[in-house]
DNA sequence: TTGAAAGCGCTAACAA
DNA sequence: TTGTTAGCGCTTTCAA
């Protein structure tokens, strides 16, 4: 097998020079004379040369390998967040190792991550369990929740303000005249939907107003449209709905139209949250809130790295301001009478 | 620093056994007895033990890495790829090691994969250039070109049959009494595109019919946009347009309907090519064509692993099936009289 | 079945 | 600046 045959001895030997002097010619900012490593270069560029990174990362103990961990690519979000955090962490000079997971093996992936030897782990969905996170901080791996948290542990993670935002929200509604305004949670124990849901009854409440019901989408398309079935599906119709996402709110605007033949925004107001790219598409034109992806990225990539390379894991919480998109799918308020 | 501190020789002392018996322990189908075997992993759970990949990858020159390229994430189609493909490689004990390219840095990021000592590469987007492949053939490392091929390259490709399914629009859009059709292309230089436009030509044609005219969307959004805009901006305008995906058709609709004020499919007919979920949507409820995902990873999975394990490297092409799918962006053909 | 010993390709002291 | 010398943690002969 000609298994990346050529080593750094081949050159060496080619170079009349010492191994060492290889490593050192391919090591930025190690001492070796101009001339030393030209010849190596020459050397190494007329062997077919690569450096073995595996090799490296074994004597090192620096891998360079960053961890990340998502559950599903179907919502817009992750793979816009994906192709972000891949890209600045490849500036970085570190490489992605990528795990998709089920609710189910998590354990086992996280498993695999440490023995590739991982120098960090970023989780864009599903959330770290207690045991987990003690697993990583026994040796030392870094770890940052992206677009969740975890209020009890220890762990770094990177969100958007969803309260504030989801505040927003609830103003703009009621400015708008909404009276009858329902919610559609992801899931129960996200904290995402759970701030969402806290801001948005925070600021129904600042203008007098509660929620008039709820159900839960659990995320998916499906459950999403169950969901609006079930609160539209009755005789007091609600006039808005907030979705905890823009994915559910595409699918909750499926249903209102196709099966419950409702108008948007003229019978019906429709607001979801994190402003992926389909969401101003002209199909859908949807009324949400912008997370902020690259600083969001750029946020958990310094908070990563930076504990990769300091060595020190600490907590971290860094809270990024979201804000408000009017697109069509709103009915806007009223300009001020007078 | 804990960098994983606890290694096979911690266990062995422990458990009283060589440390070498402690490897077999963790290797599948080597010849430890039970009881041994019980000792070590015993041991090992006490010491919270874990294989060293990079080290185990080293000495069988076996890294289990497997580097999948992607120029963006945009497009629908590659999330679901990429997930879908994640986990055929997971559950075969594969890990992805994930690479985004831009079209100029696709030298570098070929080198870093080859460093990694990765097994396989599949590429799902970007095409190898020539002496890429050669170095990949160099080092026997196995490549998959996904949803693209190279004629005259000796790499192994993976593609939807891209030719009959754009022959079967054809003669779809004809029988829907279509007179007046455009296609509106991905990247001239892409084998996708023009296959697809290749086999629309082909169905036109057994019609007795011609293209009306043609433009270039560039794969994206705003290109899509524009070419729109220019088939569609003069007096003798298309009634049918087949656009090379999904992802341009989408934008393409977006200006039929929002900027020109046309009906669909009442004015103008649109089809494209992918069936994304999005497509499925009922905001774009679009006629196109499925590529088979699922059975397209799996080929390319078993193209990719089974030259991995057996240690060659040869060219395979797999075409698979593509099916018409009717929605309602299109004007149905009438059923026959009579 | 088991242990001893020899490395995989490289980096990192340590001397020179 | 350079070469020599130890290993990193593991798998894999080879004997026993």
């Amino acid at each position: 097998m000609a298994k990346g045959s050529v080593t750094s001895g081949d050159v060496a030997r080619r170079a009349n020079v010492s191994q060492s002097a290889v490593s050192r010619a391919f090591s930025p900012g190690a001492s070796v004379s101009d001339q030393t490593r030209k010849r190596v270069l020459d050397a190494a560029k007329e062997l077919g040369y690569r450096p073995n990174a595996i090799a490296r990362a074994m004597i090192s103990g620096r891998s360079r390998l960053i961890a990340i961990l998502v559950a599903y690519l179907d919502n817009q979000f992750y793979p816009v967040v994906l192709e972000q955090m891949s890209r600045a962490l490849q500036d970085r000079g570190y490489q992605v190792l990528l795990f998709m997971t089920d609710p189910g093996n998590q354990d086992q992936v996280v498993q695999k991550m440490l023995q590739y030897q991982v120098e960090g782990i970023v989780m864009a969905s599903a959330t770290l369990s207690s045991s987990l996170a003690r697993e990583c901080a026994s040796t030392g791996t870094p770890v940052v929740l992206f677009n969740r948290y975890v209020p009890s542990s220890p762990t770094s993670s990177v969100t958007s303000d969803n309260i504030e935002g989801a505040r927003q929200l609830a103003h703009f509604l009621d400015a708008g005249g909404h009276r009858r305004i329902v919610f559609i949670a992801g899931h129960e124990d996200s904290s995402t939907s759970r701030d969402r849901e806290a801001g948005f009854h925070k600021g129904l409440a600042e203008c007098g107003r509660a929620l008039f019901g709820r159900s839960v989408g659990g995320y998916s398309f499906d459950g999403a449209a169950r969901a609006a079935r079930e609160l539209f599906g009755g005789r007091d119709r609600p006039d808005a709905v907030f979705v905890a996402n823009d994915h559910m709110a595409f699918s909750v605007m499926d249903v209102l139209r196709g099966e419950l033949k409702l108008r948007i925004p003229e019978d019906v107001s429709v607001v979801g949250y994190d402003d992926v790219p389909e969401a101003g598409w002209a199909g859908y034109n949807l009324t949400t809130v912008t997370q902020p992806s690259g600083p969001m990225v750029e946020a958990a990539v310094s908070i990563l790295i930076e504990q990769v390379e300091n060595r020190v894991v600490d907590k971290r919480a860094a809270v990024l301001p979201a804000r408000l998109v009017v697109r069509g799918s709103a009915r806007l308020p009223r300009p001020p009478a007078g």
